[in-house]
DNA sequence: CTCGGTGCAAAGCTTTTGCATCCGC
DNA sequence: GCGGATGCAAAAGCTTTGCACCGAG
């Protein structure tokens, strides 16, 4: 497995800093979570987490994958997605830039843009509100011209 | 029921001319679903909207709902959104100006706010992976700096 | 030693599906 | 009358919960 370690030192730095500032136990199954979901790649569900892990033989719940993935959103770790279905989406999120997401309506696949704009949409919506906007998704919903996709739907 | 009767005729007539277009059938159900959604304001979950309508009598089922829905979305009457929950939230789009939601992650309350500049990043997105931008949702998740809400999530 | 965290399985909730019946066309 | 649409209930799929046990502090 291609794991960039010095990534993994400094999520881990993180997340341990995270779980004493709440007062919360540093389990083993935590960090094994956490290095498993920063050794893959692109978006995952729970239960591809899940099986995966099971797969290397860890000795892991669903109901702990669950709660750890919780913990990580909540420290800004891993960033989770509703893609207009009900089983939700996640993906690492530390060390990468930010990025909103399209998602192609013929064969649902997910393509990652970037668009510093919406920073400004955000401060204006805060500040007109009166709120303080602490983080976005912005899906766009889109059919290829061409048969760049597979068309499956 | 304060209902529009010149708003519900449009919809009306838009909804049969995307049924007839489609060869599906004009059943009773179906117009009865599409007007309870424009009797109502804001936002509303399938559950909410069965209840709604068993209440006042009317017989329909809990299938026929998601199915009319999924039709009323399909024609632009209805608009579909996952506000990062597994609970599906709809509400009536037509006439409406085109609107994205901020949600306060204190209370959970849903703001409606409006910004024209949303328009470029979709076109720009959408020129520069060669997609077709259809429709896209934005989300703001914010705290309330005041107490201006109620904090009681 | 304590009690928060875990594994496991059952329960909960939203949504989908199967099937007999109904009704638009 | 045919075949799509419906109602009902059962099933499916994701997530949460209850409980006994485990292990971090």
């Amino acid at each position: 497995m291609a794991l960039n370690q010095k990534l993994y030192d400094e999520v881990t730095r993180i997340f341990t800093a995270y779980l004493e500032k709440k007062e919360l136990r540093k389990t083993s199954e935590r960090y094994a979570i956490l290095e498993e979901i920063y050794s893959l790649n692109g978006h995952f569900d729970v239960e591809s987490l899940y099986i995966n892990m099971k797969n290397k033989n860890y000795r892991v719940s669903r109901a702990t994958v669950y709660n750890t993935l919780d913990l990580l959103v909540e420290c800004d770790l891993v960033s989770k997605h509703q893609f207009g279905k009900n089983l939700a989406q996640y993906e690492k999120s530390y060390g990468y830039k930010q990025h909103d997401h399209l998602i192609c309506t013929d064969c649902n696949k997910v393509v990652e843009f970037c668009d510093p704009r919406i920073q400004n949409i955000q401060n204006t919506a805060g500040e007109l509100l009166n709120f303080k906007v602490l983080h976005h998704s912005l899906i766009l919903y889109a059919s290829c011209k061409k048969e760049n996709c597979e068309n499956k739907k």
